[in-house]
DNA sequence: CAGTGGTCTAGACCACCAC
DNA sequence: TGGTGGTCTAGACCACTGC
């Protein structure tokens, strides 16, 4: 099989393998073949099949194990539906975990979360939007998700001390209802949830625990729960592969 | 100035140079140096070079223009308000454009819309959402819309045509409410909305019209009208820059 | 140890732009 | 016509993997 010029050979390349991967040619885990088999067999470069290589991990549709080799991504895409999973009857089955449980359970994998609590100055964006002062620490609670005990999501969520310290808030575990919950006990409910996505390159952070080589970008989900006096309580920053999930949002209409 | 080792060149080189325009060194518009300068610059190849460049193009921050030079993105990020858009009173300051003239106008910038009206086969995701049996046409309102004629969001919406047949929807000009107005009119009143967001490859007809370059993803927004009794009668399949844009969404909580 | 991923260089070629 | 973007090759080097 030959490739016609028009358009970049690394891109038509990347285009075939495309196609295969989705046809099912190379199932999900399966090694793709190497640089140096697709150039011969391709009649191009290796440089130039590693870049169609390139392609596809930046799209997250392969994984590169430096040293091993290529293989499809093993994760199915995750759905996850916003608004439902912050209402009461959610979260009421298990510390808000309920509707990541549910999304990671339906597509046939475990789910895990890991929860680490600290006192840390919260990043510019999440400061701000609680109003802290410069340099002021706050609770940060920084969940770790898995599916299949893949990272698949890295939720921090900051608190402010004059609501959380020394609260149950500042345990792992925030008992039946999650923070939220926690939250309203202390008389600080939350009446309203804003939520804004956008595409971003990840942090090191990030990037460090989701895995995520080349250039992948994430999607970032800038969460805030807002009190009935509108005062932004809980912020969270949280980012998943951009890849790998679908935002669902919904609403009625007047 | 020299690189260390440690991480890629052309990563460290991506790096300097985004930090540089986001300091404002090179402003909106303005060229940034040539992959031969800055080869000559940082001793490194003009193909490292080229390849830190690529690395900003993907992120949005800078475009190309073949033979002329690579410049640093115009616009500023567009933040979409979704839930507010669509209720009556955002409606009737004009077809349900007043929504992304206001975000466009909020900018500084001038905003306008080109829509073009079809019956075609609609593509199978949108054909499985309205139930329609394989071949069958639908309308297709196709949106182009722009800020200050730089082409920012491709919206085609797709109604069947046991609806929309025959109607004022299959003008240009719906009137005042836009379609959401004409098809409660017509006895089909959206109730409830919801959209389903994505990154994503761009297809070829979006990278087209939103003059994508090099792999630059974007996000999908699938979104879904639907009257009392559960029908879809309206889905969008619309695509934005995934650099370019934030939604917002938000709802009350329980 | 060989195979693989990943980066880098030098040099080449072509298309396109501005002058 | 010269500068620029973009692609491609051949060849090199290193880190890492699995045997």
């Amino acid at each position: 099989m030959s490739l016609q010029p028009q358009e970049p050979r690394f891109r038509q390349l990347a285009g075939i393998l495309r196609a295969a991967i989705e046809a099912g040619e190379y199932p999900p885990g399966a090694a793709v073949p190497t640089a140096a088999d697709l150039g011969q067999q391709y009649g191009v470069s290796e440089a130039t099949a590693n870049n169609a290589l390139a392609v596809l991990r930046r799209e997250g549709l392969v994984t590169s194990r430096h040293g091993a080799g290529t293989f499809v991504r093993l994760l199915p895409v995750i759905h996850r539906r916003a608004p439902g999973r912050f209402a009461r009857s959610a979260r009421e089955s298990g510390q808000n975990r309920g509707a990541f449980d549910g999304e990671i359970r339906h597509l046939g994998m475990v789910p895990s979360v890991i929860t680490h609590v600290s006192r840390e100055i919260p990043p510019a964006d999440a400061a701000e939007v609680l109003d802290l002062a410069e340099g002021q620490q706050c609770l940060v609670r920084r969940r770790k998700m898995y599916a299949n005990d893949q990272p698949v999501q890295f939720a921090p969520s900051y608190i402010p001390l004059d609501i959380a310290g020394g609260t149950q808030l500042e345990q792992e575990d925030t008992g039946p209802g999650g923070t939220i919950a926690r939250m309203r006990d202390l008389g600080h409910a939350q009446v309203r949830i804003t939520e804004s996505v956008r595409a971003r390159r990840a942090t090191a952070e990030e990037s460090a625990f989701l895995q995520l080589e080349s250039d992948q970008p994430v999607i970032e989900i800038l969460h805030i729960g807002w009190t009935k006096d509108d005062r932004a309580v809980e912020v969270g920053v949280w980012a998943v592969p951009a890849s790998g999930w679908v935002l669902d949002y919904g609403w009625p209409l007047d």
